[in-house]
DNA sequence: CACCTATATACAACTAGACAAATCTTATCC
DNA sequence: GGATAAGATTTGTCTAGTTGTATATAGGTG
């Protein structure tokens, strides 16, 4: 972190102004030539910062007019159904899902409860990351009963999506059916993998989705960056 | 004198036009490019001949823009009375001030301490940059309760002067109560701005003002170039 | 051999200036 | 008061020039 040109070092301090609310939601920013001024350096270099923050999804520009800091890094709602693609789609940003382990192993007691399955009961483990715009927003690890779906890892390998595969296992619909949200600190490997540092804010969500019958299929913990991501609960 | 190599004949030969005034002080040099042509070598021998002269602090450059003459350094001297612009004026130096922010927010835990504020207060925040004959000498960023002091940053704004802009709000005198020193690198953001290099090392004070009363009224750092300051404590 | 001096080349980071395009501000007219 | 036009601001784009850094090569010296 030492050896950073001007403008990393300069897109950093605008970004700690951004989350810590000494730049609010949705205000204007200083214009590049103020901020040419106050930070010594010419104005192309504070474009150069300032077209990374925008990269990011922290600011937008309009010509003419100014630059602004966005009103939500990134808004996942949550509602009856959250698909994670559509839900950034809908955000305007790119979705994408990196796979970390995809395995069979015994369900926990929690796992088995809330899945409403016998203890000892397998299950497939599918753990990963996912990112909008090639930026990791989120870490998830969630279980599925084995002897319900019992070749749901191939089809999540093959396609790349929970709703994609569990619609060849012949779900075509789930519905969230309880989400419990927490803070929590980052551990060093989660911040790893989410790049911001260890002991940063986390939203745990935990989440259990059933059929339409109410039938548990899929039990979960999702850890959010709270840099980088707002819960939406609107209606 | 004799046996000496291209770069440290290249490197008196500049010296002497300095302390000669024939390169004045402040004033560009010819690009590195141009040197290389005069000196009939090539540009990494004069960077040579530059970078010893710019360890000898004669001399200071910019990326993109160009290599500079340095001034002399500074005295700055550190009593129960620090005023800046006297402290120039009696060291037969012209002083000015740079504004680089001037905004309000939240006290940070180790301000309002200092303050002896509640928490979560909040303060206005002045941040610039100090110079000595229109060279940079110091960064300095200091708090004030906002409380006590509604209207100081738009008497800071028009008078340029932390010590007039106190008069106005009725502080016609305040006392240095404790000072803290200590030696950091300086960032590459703070290096720009003072015209030296990253990990040059700065003299960080920390410092705090009271009124007669002894209640605290300014809480602030100033990291001095090493390069051009010296702090003197007599008495 | 290891180390310093010097050359040569290429690229990255930053500055400098100019101009265009979109927007905002202000004066003016009716 | 409202519409319009002129001017000032502000971001977007482009070209050119300067210092910083990295790599490769070769000769001289202790």
């Amino acid at each position: 972190m030492k050896n950073q040109t001007l403008w990393q070092g300069i897109a950093s301090d605008l970004e700690n102004e951004i989350v810590a609310g000494s730049l609010a939601r949705g205000s204007r920013l200083p214009t590049e030539s103020m901020l040419s001024q106050r930070y010594g350096v010419n104005r192309h270099t504070i474009r150069k910062a300032l077209s990374h923050l925008a990269e990011k999804s922290l600011i937008w520009s309009k010509r003419g007019s100014g630059v602004f800091v966005m009103q939500k890094p990134t808004i996942y709602s949550m509602g009856e159904r959250v698909r994670f693609s559509q839900n950034l789609l809908d955000a305007g940003r790119t979705p994408s899902r990196q796979k970390l382990s995809l395995s069979q192993r015994l369900a926990t007691h929690e796992e088995a409860s809330s899945l409403k399955i016998k203890k000892n009961s397998k299950v497939h483990h599918y753990e990963g990351i996912s990112f909008a715009d090639d930026e990791p927003i989120a870490l998830f690890h969630s279980v599925f009963c084995s002897k319900r779906f019992p070749a749901l890892d191939k089809y999540i390998e093959d396609l790349q999506s929970v709703t994609q595969a569990l619609k060849k296992c012949g779900v075509n619909d789930y519905i969230r059916a309880s989400t419990y949200v927490s803070a929590v600190a980052a551990s060093s490997l989660q911040a790893n993998h989410l790049r911001i540092k260890p002991n940063d804010p986390l939203l745990c969500t935990t989440s259990l989705n059933t059929d339409q019958s109410g039938t548990p299929i899929e039990f979960g913990r999702t850890y959010f960056s709270g840099k980088h991501v707002t819960l939406s609960y609107e209606a």
